[in-house]
DNA sequence: GCGACAG
DNA sequence: ATCTTGTCGC
Protein backbone atom coordinates (compact mmCIF):
# COMPACT_ATOMS: atom_id res chain seq x y z
CA UNK A 1 0.00 0.00 0.00
CA UNK A 2 1.15 4.01 -0.30
CA UNK A 3 2.65 5.40 2.78
CA UNK A 4 3.12 8.68 3.14
CA UNK A 5 6.84 10.14 3.14
CA UNK A 6 7.88 11.25 6.67
CA UNK A 7 11.13 12.76 6.20
CA UNK A 8 14.95 10.65 6.29
CA UNK A 9 14.36 7.99 9.29
CA UNK A 10 15.90 9.20 12.28
CA UNK A 11 19.56 7.63 13.50
CA UNK A 12 20.05 8.91 17.04
CA UNK A 13 17.71 9.26 20.28
CA UNK A 14 18.40 12.92 19.83
CA UNK A 15 16.83 12.73 16.23
CA UNK A 16 13.99 10.44 16.95
CA UNK A 17 13.00 12.79 20.01
CA UNK A 18 13.22 15.84 17.79
CA UNK A 19 10.92 13.82 15.03
CA UNK A 20 8.16 12.63 17.51
CA UNK A 21 8.39 16.09 19.13
CA UNK A 22 7.77 17.95 15.53
CA UNK A 23 5.10 15.12 13.87
CA UNK A 24 3.17 14.57 17.38
CA UNK A 25 1.16 17.92 16.59
CA UNK A 26 0.02 16.03 12.92
CA UNK A 27 -1.84 13.84 15.34
CA UNK A 28 -5.63 14.08 14.87
CA UNK A 29 -6.70 11.91 18.44
CA UNK A 30 -10.36 12.69 17.91
CA UNK A 31 -12.95 11.23 15.64
CA UNK A 32 -15.42 8.00 15.44
CA UNK A 33 -13.13 5.98 13.29
CA UNK A 34 -14.12 3.88 10.44
CA UNK A 35 -18.24 3.59 10.41
CA UNK A 36 -18.04 0.32 8.52
CA UNK A 37 -15.24 -1.74 9.96
CA UNK A 38 -14.62 -4.36 7.02
CA UNK A 39 -10.86 -4.99 7.23
CA UNK A 40 -8.54 -4.63 10.63
CA UNK A 41 -4.71 -4.83 10.59
CA UNK A 42 -2.74 -6.29 13.75
CA UNK A 43 0.78 -5.19 13.67
CA UNK A 44 3.11 -7.02 15.63
CA UNK A 45 7.22 -7.34 15.99
CA UNK A 46 9.40 -10.26 16.98
CA UNK A 47 13.05 -10.67 17.64
CA UNK A 48 15.40 -13.29 16.25
CA UNK A 49 17.47 -14.79 18.43
CA UNK A 50 21.45 -14.40 18.28
CA UNK A 51 20.93 -11.35 16.01
CA UNK A 52 19.87 -7.89 15.62
CA UNK A 53 16.96 -9.11 13.31
CA UNK A 54 13.67 -8.09 13.89
CA UNK A 55 10.85 -9.51 11.69
CA UNK A 56 7.86 -7.26 11.28
CA UNK A 57 3.43 -8.97 10.80
CA UNK A 58 0.94 -7.24 9.66
CA UNK A 59 -2.52 -9.14 9.39
CA UNK A 60 -5.68 -7.87 7.99
CA UNK A 61 -8.59 -9.43 9.40
CA UNK A 62 -12.34 -9.78 8.07
CA UNK A 63 -14.09 -7.06 10.44
CA UNK A 64 -16.96 -9.30 10.75
CA UNK A 65 -15.44 -12.83 11.52
CA UNK A 66 -11.98 -11.93 11.85
CA UNK A 67 -10.47 -14.72 9.58
CA UNK A 68 -7.25 -13.82 8.02
CA UNK A 69 -7.59 -12.34 4.22
CA UNK A 70 -4.19 -10.82 4.12
CA UNK A 71 -0.46 -11.90 5.47
CA UNK A 72 2.08 -9.90 5.52
CA UNK A 73 5.87 -10.37 7.06
CA UNK A 74 9.52 -8.22 6.27
CA UNK A 75 12.74 -8.02 8.08
CA UNK A 76 14.79 -5.30 9.30
CA UNK A 77 17.69 -4.64 11.43
CA UNK A 78 18.18 -3.06 14.88
CA UNK A 79 20.79 -0.77 15.21
CA UNK A 80 20.17 0.33 18.78
CA UNK A 81 19.07 -1.41 21.91
CA UNK A 82 15.59 -0.93 22.83
CA UNK A 83 15.49 1.96 24.75
CA UNK A 84 11.82 3.00 26.68
CA UNK A 85 9.92 5.81 24.45
CA UNK A 86 11.91 5.04 21.38
CA UNK A 87 10.06 1.81 20.24
CA UNK A 88 9.86 3.14 16.65
CA UNK A 89 13.61 3.81 16.44
CA UNK A 90 14.07 -0.31 16.10
CA UNK A 91 10.35 -1.33 14.68
CA UNK A 92 9.10 0.72 12.63
CA UNK A 93 11.68 0.17 9.53
CA UNK A 94 10.30 -3.66 9.40
CA UNK A 95 6.97 -2.17 9.80
CA UNK A 96 7.11 -0.37 7.27
CA UNK A 97 8.54 -2.88 4.76
CA UNK A 98 5.44 -5.33 5.45
CA UNK A 99 2.75 -2.49 4.93
CA UNK A 100 4.21 -1.28 1.80
CA UNK A 101 4.19 -5.20 0.91
CA UNK A 102 0.40 -4.86 1.77
CA UNK A 103 -2.06 -4.97 -0.67
CA UNK A 104 -5.49 -4.55 1.28
CA UNK A 105 -5.99 -0.83 2.42
CA UNK A 106 -7.72 -1.51 6.04
CA UNK A 107 -9.85 0.43 7.78
CA UNK A 108 -8.28 0.59 10.85
CA UNK A 109 -4.88 -0.98 12.36
CA UNK A 110 -4.04 -2.22 15.85
CA UNK A 111 -0.78 -1.74 17.03
CA UNK A 112 1.40 -3.35 19.79
CA UNK A 113 2.80 -0.81 22.34
CA UNK A 114 1.61 2.56 22.59
CA UNK A 115 -0.33 5.77 20.71
CA UNK A 116 -0.57 9.34 22.36
CA UNK A 117 0.47 7.67 26.09
CA UNK A 118 3.96 8.55 25.15
CA UNK A 119 6.18 10.74 26.63
CA UNK A 120 6.17 12.74 23.70
CA UNK A 121 2.66 12.03 22.52
CA UNK A 122 4.07 10.33 20.01
CA UNK A 123 4.45 6.18 20.38
CA UNK A 124 4.31 3.62 17.14
CA UNK A 125 0.65 3.96 16.65
CA UNK A 126 0.74 7.39 16.16
CA UNK A 127 3.90 7.04 13.88
CA UNK A 128 2.37 4.05 11.72
CA UNK A 129 -0.78 6.36 11.58
CA UNK A 130 1.08 9.22 9.98
CA UNK A 131 2.65 6.92 8.03
CA UNK A 132 -0.36 5.27 6.17
CA UNK A 133 -2.69 8.21 6.88
CA UNK A 134 -5.50 5.46 8.42
CA UNK A 135 -7.00 5.15 11.78
CA UNK A 136 -4.97 3.62 14.52
CA UNK A 137 -4.88 2.63 17.76
CA UNK A 138 -2.20 1.45 20.60
CA UNK A 139 -2.53 -1.82 22.71
CA UNK A 140 0.10 -1.84 25.33
CA UNK A 141 0.44 -4.88 27.42
CA UNK A 142 1.98 -3.23 30.17
CA UNK A 143 1.05 0.03 31.56
CA UNK A 144 3.00 3.04 29.58
CA UNK A 145 1.56 5.54 32.61
CA UNK A 146 0.15 5.23 35.84
CA UNK A 147 -3.07 3.41 36.54
CA UNK A 148 -5.79 2.29 38.97
CA UNK A 149 -7.28 -1.48 38.80
CA UNK A 150 -10.92 -1.16 37.54
CA UNK A 151 -13.60 -3.68 38.09
CA UNK A 152 -13.25 -7.08 37.23
CA UNK A 153 -16.44 -6.76 34.90
CA UNK A 154 -15.70 -7.11 31.13
CA UNK A 155 -15.74 -3.37 29.57
CA UNK A 156 -14.31 -2.04 32.77
CA UNK A 157 -12.28 0.30 32.36
CA UNK A 158 -9.65 3.33 34.24
CA UNK A 159 -8.60 6.41 33.18
CA UNK A 160 -4.64 6.98 32.31
CA UNK A 161 -3.70 10.43 33.01
CA UNK A 162 -0.65 12.85 32.07
CA UNK A 163 -0.47 15.75 33.43
CA UNK A 164 -4.51 16.76 32.79
CA UNK A 165 -5.32 14.76 29.76
CA UNK A 166 -6.86 11.26 29.55
CA UNK A 167 -4.01 9.75 27.15
CA UNK A 168 -5.65 5.85 27.35
CA UNK A 169 -7.30 3.63 29.88
CA UNK A 170 -7.02 0.46 31.43
CA UNK A 171 -9.21 -1.83 29.75
CA UNK A 172 -10.34 -4.59 31.17
CA UNK A 173 -11.23 -7.03 27.77
CA UNK A 174 -12.03 -10.31 29.97
CA UNK A 175 -13.64 -10.77 32.78
CA UNK A 176 -11.07 -10.86 36.06
CA UNK A 177 -7.90 -10.83 33.43
CA UNK A 178 -5.62 -7.86 33.72
CA UNK A 179 -6.31 -5.38 31.75
CA UNK A 180 -4.73 -3.91 28.59
CA UNK A 181 -3.65 -0.20 27.96
CA UNK A 182 -5.26 1.14 24.69
CA UNK A 183 -4.32 4.59 23.41
CA UNK A 184 -5.08 6.65 20.24
CA UNK A 185 -2.84 6.55 17.51
CA UNK A 186 -4.31 8.60 14.67
CA UNK A 187 -7.86 9.73 13.29
CA UNK A 188 -9.89 7.72 15.90
CA UNK A 189 -10.81 9.55 19.81
CA UNK A 190 -10.58 7.03 22.60
CA UNK A 191 -14.37 6.21 23.40
CA UNK A 192 -13.81 4.51 19.84
CA UNK A 193 -10.57 3.12 20.09
CA UNK A 194 -11.89 1.12 23.38
CA UNK A 195 -15.11 -0.32 21.78
CA UNK A 196 -13.18 -1.34 18.69
CA UNK A 197 -10.32 -3.21 21.27
CA UNK A 198 -13.12 -4.71 22.69
CA UNK A 199 -15.30 -6.22 19.99
CA UNK A 200 -11.80 -7.37 18.69
CA UNK A 201 -10.98 -9.21 21.44
CA UNK A 202 -11.99 -12.91 22.45
CA UNK A 203 -9.24 -13.02 24.52
CA UNK A 204 -7.09 -10.67 26.73
CA UNK A 205 -5.75 -9.09 23.54
CA UNK A 206 -7.40 -7.94 20.09
CA UNK A 207 -7.57 -10.84 17.76
CA UNK A 208 -5.16 -8.36 15.43
CA UNK A 209 -2.43 -8.87 18.04
CA UNK A 210 -2.74 -12.42 18.57
CA UNK A 211 -2.44 -13.54 14.75
CA UNK A 212 0.02 -11.13 14.23
CA UNK A 213 2.24 -11.72 17.09
CA UNK A 214 2.03 -15.72 15.83
CA UNK A 215 3.22 -14.96 12.69
CA UNK A 216 6.05 -12.36 13.58
CA UNK A 217 6.94 -14.94 15.86
CA UNK A 218 7.51 -18.36 13.59
CA UNK A 219 8.78 -15.80 10.52
CA UNK A 220 11.38 -15.42 13.09
CA UNK A 221 11.97 -18.83 13.17
CA UNK A 222 11.96 -19.73 9.50
CA UNK A 223 13.34 -16.23 7.65
C1' DG B 1 23.42 8.82 42.20
C1' DC B 2 19.65 5.13 41.42
C1' DG B 3 15.62 3.07 39.71
C1' DA B 4 11.77 3.36 36.19
C1' DC B 5 10.58 2.88 31.44
C1' DA B 6 5.68 0.54 25.30
C1' DG B 7 8.78 -3.87 23.24
C1' DA C 1 11.38 -8.78 23.45
C1' DT C 2 12.60 -13.59 25.61
C1' DC C 3 13.46 -17.51 29.10
C1' DT C 4 9.73 -21.58 31.26
C1' DT C 5 6.30 -25.24 35.11
C1' DG C 6 2.29 -25.49 36.85
C1' DT C 7 -2.40 -24.07 37.38
C1' DC C 8 -7.07 -22.34 36.78
C1' DG C 9 -11.10 -21.87 33.70
C1' DC C 10 -14.10 -22.30 29.63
Amino acid sequence: MHLQPLGPPPTTLDEAAAQQEKLSSLVVASGSGPSDLRTVAGIDVAQREGTDDVVAAVVVLDGRTLRPVETRTATGRADHPYEPGFLALRELPAVTAALEALDTVPDLIVCDGAGVAHPRRFGLACHVGLLTDLPTIGVAKTPPVPFDMPKPARGSWTPQVDGDEEVGRALRTQHGVQPVFVSVGHRIGLEAACDHVLRLARHRLPETTRRADRLARDAALRV
